[in-house]
DNA sequence: GCTATAGTTAGCTTTATGGCTAACCAATCA
DNA sequence: TGATTGGTTAGCCATAAAGCTAACTATAGC
């Protein structure tokens, strides 16, 4: 599973509704198609990126292919998120100090200034 | 800020190296630039598309742009995948607690037949 | 003021994306 | 077994994405 294909699968709408749309359960691939003005080939190739990003699996009996969630594949974009932001804030905090640093040293010069 | 920006913005290698560049503090477009084998024109495209997403903010002083990351942008990803993860996990729950109870029941109908 | 540096704009190419229709296969169901 | 339903394949089109080069602008440094 590769962050390219999950960001890609999600940064369309349609593909995005669709993963809302299984968090409540699985489906087939007609549910699926039915909220959306779109024909069924079309809505058929999200369907297949959702697959190929390992966001969504599905499996065919009989003549219905019914469809499914794969969490892991969410789960492996929050965690890259995750690290990303805490990174980010671990030198926010960082900065901070060091801020607070050169505050502490101005009131110390200032006091020095005052008493001299 | 929407959505659908910040997941395009993400889905290319290029940009999300960018990003994680840019989590060890501020840099130039020149400084951005270093680490690929492209020119610079096409590496200018990409920071418009992550400043346009929301992701990153530039500022030019002089000659040079500084570019810095807007980590709300990412939070609001997180959050999205957050919350349909979590609503596939209470559904999980449930069905969970559902096959719990039809073993339970089986449980009590295995002890029924047995005493029969 | 000339030159080098740092970006920017314009315009081109190639490939990928998102949509369509039409025709097709394979299970159900009457 | 013939019609209907559910999905699939193939192939087309328009637009967007990702890259390039060449030429340009504007600051900084000497």
């Amino acid at each position: 599973m590769q962050l390219d294909h999950v960001f890609g699968a999600l940064s369309d709408p349609t593909r995005r509704a669709i993963v809302m749309r299984l968090c409540d359960g699985e489906a087939s691939v007609g549910e699926l198609a039915k909220p959306f003005e779109m024909a069924l080939p079309s809505l058929m190739k999200h369907i297949r990126i959702l697959e190929s990003s390992g966001l969504v699996a599905s499996e065919k009996t009989g003549r219905v292919r019914t469809c499914s969630l794969q969490t892991e594949a969410l789960a492996t974009v929050e965690v890259w998120l995750a690290a990303q932001r805490e990174i980010w804030e671990q030198r926010l905090d960082r900065l901070e100090m060091y801020v607070e640093k050169l505050k502490k040293e101005e009131k110390a010069n200032v006091r020095k200034r005052r008493s001299k």
